[in-house]
DNA sequence: CAGACATGTTGACGGTGTCAACATCAGCTG
DNA sequence: CAGCTGATGTTGACACCGTCAACATGTCTG
């Protein structure tokens, strides 16, 4: 039985599975989500062709490791974001400059949390439906406190007003990492902003 | 031998290459870009498994040919709905309701338009990178129509404008295409519709 | 009608995901 | 401290994939 609960040194390798995630995140970085593959990581990570299957079931159940864990990281900056706000205006623009900063930073793990594999399978992975609905919500609540302070037009209910943020935030961030959108992480916050400004003015 | 219809009729199979192209938007249609296969679409097509390198120099020419009919389909698309509206803001609405449509619609080709196989490879297929413009430019023009007749905050870029709804109706149809925004298209087209108002508003 | 050439086939290669069988090692049990 | 047991890692195999080279076939053109 394992003594280790949290991520002490492991048997053999030390944290394999730790190394098989970070390989992964590196591949996907450096030629996309095509150029992720098991037998790479684990050649990256310095053992055979077969450790991975030890660490998860199969290719999937890697890309929800990363997906997950990105949830979480996307989340957190969510939460990071409205607690830095000076005012409740910011805290709603904050919000999405927040989403597309994290997108474009976390390059790797955003692809594969909205990568086509993962894709119309959440319903599949319960852990993956949880974190993403907590990062949902992080929206949602930027939403709605925005709401409550009379910053948005009160003839559309929050969650329209939080579908249509993500909608947004999520094609900007996914055309300008395609290479569709020239613009730079400054400019995408820009017009983030703007039309946030535009939004809050109706 | 069998007579084409339409293009001219080629040597054995009739129109080989437009049967690969149908076959493979049938996968993609079923089973997501992953299920894609040069081999597969070659099996349905009654063909050899190296046939189709007679029409495709290799698998990204396969999906840079589909990517191209998907961004002429949606160019038409925007234009007819451009020219079908009766005034002023159902042209701008109409816009995003037509992308949004042609989207859900053509998912198969939609997929591939933005998949990650041609992510940052626009500029290598100048025959994508053309169409793609013209696409982007039939946005554009609703857009500056609407800012000429005064229904667009005068303080925004053009542009700054049709980027902010490609990215929006970009991403809400990425979003209901992998199932993480649970909509049916009247929804997607009534949250694009409120959106479209809001934003004539302001 | 005969050659040229576009089209399609066969076979092979390396790479991938995954399964089954085997090897090794940590730590509990006695 | 010795040995068992299960977790961890390895080896080998299989089917499938994209792609290349060599070959076969039919169509069009001179």
């Amino acid at each position: 039985m394992r003594r280790a609960d949290k991520k002490k040194p492991t048997y053999h390798h030390g944290d394999l599975r730790r190394a098989l995630l970070d390989a992964a995140i590196a591949l996907v970085g450096e030629g996309g989500i095509d150029a992720l593959t098991l037998r790479e990581a684990a050649r990256r990570a310095g053992v055979s062709h077969n450790a991975p299957y030890r660490h998860f079931a199969d290719k999937e159940a890697l890309l929800v490791a990363i997906a997950t864990e990105g949830f979480e990281r996307l989340a957190d900056a969510l939460a990071a974001a409205e607690s830095e706000a000076p005012d409740d205006f910011e805290r709603f623009v904050g919000g999405g400059e927040a989403y597309v900063t994290f997108a474009l930073e976390n390059a790797a793990h955003y692809r594969v949390m909205f990568g086509p594999t993962l894709a119309n399978k959440i319903g599949q992975h319960p852990e993956l439906d949880v974190v993403g609905m907590r990062a949902f919500k992080g929206l949602l609540d930027h939403v709605e406190r925005a709401e409550a302070r009379g910053l948005l037009p009160g003839d559309r209910p929050a969650d329209a007003i939080a579908m249509t943020m993500w909608a947004y935030v999520h094609g900007l961030a996914m055309l300008v990492l395609d290479g569709h959108l020239p613009l730079e992480a400054d400019a995408a916050r820009a017009l983030v902003r703007g039309t946030a400004t535009t939004m809050t003015r109706a």
